[in-house]
Order: structure tokens, then C-alpha cells, then sequence
DNA sequence: CAGATGTCAGACCAACTGATATGC
DNA sequence: CGCATATCAGTTCGTCTGACATCT
């Protein structure tokens, strides 16, 4: 009715989840970023494993095996990434970052940085820290793989 | 390496929010809730305005307006929802939530809520009370209608 | 051989783009 | 006439499904 509202309009914790994603994924676009925001959340992943499986990585980042391909295939062609076959099972990828992929990263994780700023602005420092650690705490739980149990 | 991992692999606040969103989004599907997960945000809004315009709705999802029709439709379709013409300008649309809406909202609140339970099953309850405060304060900052620049 | 891993091609779904109809 | 609102059709993007090759 009156047309500027501010009252939260979503009550639920996971739907203002899912408004305020909308809203980064909104912003955080590739002409932003230089990089997608799922490519900067896995190169993160390889940053800190150093380097890691494949089934690993896919299974951290919640994506089916498939999926998994594709994104690699992306970062690949970049040149952020290799992949290099497991000598001691040959069937299975090694994942490592490159170089350049680093660099990738550290520029696309200051831009999305800037961006946070922007998105919580209404919080202040303290409060921001709160939230990520409660975030870091709620996928603590969370159960790794499930992604897998597709076939 | 370890295959077993409980660090928390993403470091940002914004990478933490969309991973956490992926756990939800791949949880609360239509099958689970009755409703898609952005109808019940929808309908959410509904019955919390009683009515409201149809660009209203659309700038509050952060839909934009080619969407929001496509969105409409579908709980249309199902009864769910009613657009009237507005007598003051017959070109707008007034949206209103119908009884069986709301009966089809309530179902799937509460299996959301049921999920929410699971997904959040880390933190006690006033951590969870303190998370849904920091998200509806960060949401309240947002600018509302940046769906509507598009054209 | 059965089972696991990774790859690709085609289907499917959700979102964006452009054009159209109606009312101001 | 120009502008706003809603609608639809076509395109594009991301994701899922199924078939296949390689290796244990």
C-alpha cells in the first residue's frame, strides 16, 4: 500500500536469506567480479586446500559431479586452473590453481569485498563479524556431498 | 585432502550467504513445500499488505516486471492469488492473496519451518533469533526497485 | 566382470530481451 | 503524441539426465 515501505516484508530466516542472495547475486556479476561468483568461491576453496579432488571440490561447493565438469572446463580454458590425474588411482582428477588463477581471485575477492561494504552498510563492523560467524557456524553443520546422491 | 574437512571453506560473508543459500534452495523444493520457495516469498508479502500493486510485489522480490507476470500466472493458475484492475489507473494491476493462498502459504511456512530447524541445526535458538535480526536489518538497507532499471 | 570417476550431448527450467496491447 | 503498465514470444543461461570412455 504506502509505497515505501520498510518493514521487513519476509518474516522467515531462510527467505531473507534467499532476498538478501538475490540481492549479491544481483550485483556480484562477472563484469564485476572479472570472474563468476561460483568460480570465485571455488578458487577459494583450491586457494586454502592448496589443492584438492575433484569429487571434493564438487562436493564442497554443493555442485553434482556434471556441474562440477563444466565449471573445471570454464576455469580451465582461463587458465586458472589444471588438472592433473592421481597417480595412485588414475581415474580421478587433482585439482590445482594456477598462477594466474590466484591473482584472478585476489582481484575478484577485493571487488566482491567492496560490494559487501554496499550490501551491509546497515551493519556496523561488529555486526558484520557476528554474521559471518554465525554463517561459518550454520555450514559447519551442513552435510558435505549431498549433492553426490543423484544417480 | 582430508576428506572429512570441518573448516569453513569459504572465507567472505557473501560466499558464506550464497552457500548457505544453495543448502536451502536445494532442500525447499516444490515437492517439499507444496510451493516453489519464491512463490512462498511472494505470498508472504501478500498477506502481509493484505494487497498491493503488482510493481510493488516485483520491486519488493526484486523480480523485474517480465518475471513477475511469469510468477503471477503460475499462482493464478493455482487460485492462489487474484489481480484486479485498479480503478484509479487502469492500467496497473492490484494483487491480492485469495483463501486458498493463504491456506497453501501457511502448509508450506510451516515445512520451511521444519527445514529451517534442520539447516540451522548448529546454532540454539537465541543464535538463530540473533541471525534472522542481523538478515532483516541488512535487508531493510536495500534499495528497493533496482529490478525496475532495465529497460 | 562390476563399480567408480570423469566427460560430453541433449533435455529442461529459470531468467533476460524485444515487441505488442492497453490506458494515462 | 509520448510515457507507463502489463503481457507474451523468443532467446539465453544454468542446471539436470542419460549415455559413454577410462580406470580399478
Amino acid at each position: 500500500m504506502n509505497s515505501a515501505t520498510q518493514t521487513p516484508q519476509t518474516t522467515g530466516t531462510m527467505g531473507l536469506l534467499s532476498q538478501l542472495n538475490r540481492v549479491i547475486y544481483r550485483r556480484a556479476t562477472e563484469d564485476v567480479l572479472g570472474i563468476k561468483l561460483k568460480q570465485l568461491i571455488a578458487l577459494e576453496i583450491l586457494v586454502r586446500n592448496d589443492s584438492c579432488l575433484q569429487q571434493e571440490l564438487g562436493a564442497t561447493l554443493m555442485v553434482d559431479p556434471n556441474n562440477c565438469v563444466l565449471l573445471l572446463n570454464d576455469l580451465d580454458e582461463h587458465g586458472f586452473v589444471e588438472r592433473q590425474r592421481d597417480p595412485r588411482d588414475r581415474r580421478r582428477h587433482i585439482v590445482v590453481i594456477t598462477a594466474a588463477g590466484v591473482k584472478a581471485l585476489e582481484k575478484a575477492q577485493q571487488k566482491l569485498e567492496e560490494l559487501e561494504g554496499e550490501v551491509l552498510s546497515n551493519l556496523d563492523a561488529a555486526e558484520r563479524e557476528q554474521l559471518r560467524d554465525l554463517l561459518v557456524r550454520a555450514m559447519d553443520g551442513q552435510d558435505p556431498g549431498a549433492a553426490l546422491e543423484c544417480g
